[in-house]
DNA sequence: AGTCCATGAATTGCATGCAACGTGCCAATC
DNA sequence: GATTGGCACGTTGCATGCAATTCATGGACT
C-alpha cells in the first residue's frame, strides 16, 4: 500500500528495478523533486520515450501517476508540464504540512526508539554545525534529514507517506529558504525546543512548536515567491488565520 | 490541481466526462467506495474493458491510478485486486484521518460562511431526526454529508482533497459502524459538542473533540474487523497511544 | 488594417499485436 | 506416495499504428 515513490524504491537500488512505468516514474520525479526540471518544464511524450530509451506507453503511464501525486499538471489534449503552483496553492500546501507534521512530531514524541532519538539529535547537531560554519546547503541538508527522521517517527506510514509526498511536491519551491544566515539560526533555534520536546516526552508542546516551526518556514518561503513569476501570484495572498490550540 | 475524483468530477455530470481512462478509472472508484466491489475482489483487465466497452489501455491507465489512490492493489505481473486492509492498516487509516479532519474542523471553526454553518446546522438536525427515527441508514448518509461539510469548511483544496480521499479509501470498511443504536446516539452527542463548538468559534474544543470523535468512530468500526476474516487482523493489533494536546 | 475562418502541423488519445512473466496442472522420478 | 521438473495456458507489459483534438499560421473578406 501506500502511494508514491517513498515505500516503492529500495534507495538507490542500481536504477532499473521494476516495471519500466515506474522506473520511468521515479527517475522524472526525482529530477522535479531535485529541481533538475523547472516548474513549467513542457514535458513531451515522444521526447521523454526517446531520453529513456522506451515506448511512449511506459512515459504515458508515469506522466499519469505523476499528475496524481501532483508532480506535474496534465490538460486533456495539450500535453503535460512539470506543475507550478500559485503563491496560493503553496500556502494552502505549506498549511497541511504544517498540519501534518506536527501531528507526527507528536506521535513521535511517544512512539520514536532510541535509535530514531539518537538520529535526531545527530541531525541537529549537525545543523548546529553547519549554521556555524555558515554552511547553507549544508544546513539544508540536515534540516531535510531531521524533518524526515522526526515524520517516520510517527510509525504510522500513512501519515509517513503523505507528509512526505507533501514535502517532495513543494521542495523544489523551497531552494532559497535560507538564503539569509538571520533565517537559518532562527530556524535552528525552533529545532532546538522542538527536539527538546520529542526527548521529553512533551506532547504538548511538540505539536505547538513543530506547527508555529513550518508555519514560520512558510512565511520566509513564500515572501521569496514573487520573484519567481511563474504563477499567477494572487497579489501576495492574505494569509487565513493560524490557530494555536 | 489536487488529485483525485473530488475535484475532477462534477457530481454526476451524465457520465463519460473527459478522457476515457478518467472516466473508467471514477466508474471504478466509485464502485469500490459505495462497496459494489468488495475488498479483494481481482479485476480483470480484458474483463473490465469489455465491460465499459474499451481497449485495455484506458483500463491499465485507471488501474495505475487507483492503485497510487489506494483502492487496488497491483502486483507485478499478477493483476489487481481491490484493496483489503489489515486491521493494521486500518487503525493507521483511522489515526490519520483523525488527525487531518481535526485540522479541517479547527481551520472550520475560523473560516466557514454563514452558508456552511447553516447547512451544518440541517445535517446534524438530519442526524437527529434519523436517530430517533432509529433508521441506520439515514443516519450513517446524514453522518457523512455533516463530515463533508466540516471537512470543505476549512477552504484549504490540500486539505480537503486529502481527507476526502482517505475518507474514501476506508468507506467500504466502516458500513457496519452504526449497526447497533448505541454508537449511534454516541455519535450524535458527540456531533453535538463539535457543531456547537465550531458555531462558537472555540478552535481548541473543536479541535479536540473532533478528534476523540474520530477515535471513538475507529474503536467502532475496528472492533467488527475480525468478523471480515479477509485479512491477516493480525490478532487485535494493540491500539497505538493516542496523546491529546 | 483588423478580424475571422480555414487549413496544416504536431501532439495526445486509443486500439491492437507481440513478447515475457507468472501460474497451475500433469507426469515422471526418487 | 510425495516431490520436483516441465509444459501449456492465461494474463500483464510494452511497442507501434491510426484517429481525434488542439494550436498556429496564412489568407481572404469586411
Amino acid at each position: 500500500m501506500e502511494s508514491a515513490i517513498h515505500t516503492a524504491a529500495p534507495p538507490e537500488a542500481g536504477r532499473s528495478r521494476g516495471s519500466l512505468a515506474e522506473d520511468v516514474c521515479r527517475r522524472i520525479a526525482d529530477e522535479i523533486v531535485l529541481g533538475q526540471l523547472a516548474p513549467g518544464t513542457r514535458l513531451d511524450e515522444v521526447t521523454l520515450a526517446a531520453r529513456f530509451a522506451v515506448s511512449r506507453t511506459p512515459v504515458r503511464e508515469a506522466l499519469k501517476q505523476l499528475a496524481i501525486m501532483g508532480l506535474v499538471e496534465t490538460r486533456p489534449n495539450r500535453g503535460s508540464v512539470v506543475a507550478a503552483l500559485s503563491v496560493e496553492q503553496l500556502n494552502h500546501m505549506f498549511e497541511a504540512i504544517a498540519e501534518l507534521e506536527a501531528a507526527c512530531a507528536r506521535h513521535a514524541a511517544l512512539r520514536m526508539s532510541e535509535a530514531d532519538r539518537a538520529a535526531m539529535r545527530q541531525h541537529h547537531a549537525e545543523g548546529r554545525a553547519a549554521m556555524q560554519a555558515g554552511d547553507i546547503e549544508r544546513y539544508e541538508a540536515a534540516n531535510v534529514a531531521l524533518h524526515a527522521t522526526i515524520i517516520r517517527g510517527c510509525y504510522n506510514p500513512v501519515l509517513i507517506d503523505m507528509a512526505t509526498s507533501l514535502r517532495d511536491r513543494v521542495s523544489s519551491f523551497r531552494r532559497t529558504q535560507f538564503r539569509n544566515l538571520e533565517r537559518m539560526s532562527e530556524s535552528f533555534e525552533e529545532h532546538s525546543v522542538i527536539v527538546e520536546a520529542i526527548l521529553a516526552h512533551d506532547v504538548i508542546t511538540t505539536y505547538r512548536e513543530m506547527r508555529s516551526h513550518l508555519i514560520s518556514a512558510r512565511s520566509a518561503t513564500t515572501r521569496a515567491a514573487p520573484a519567481w513569476g511563474n504563477a499567477p501570484a494572487a497579489a501576495a495572498a492574505p494569509l487565513p488565520p493560524d490557530p494555536l490550540p
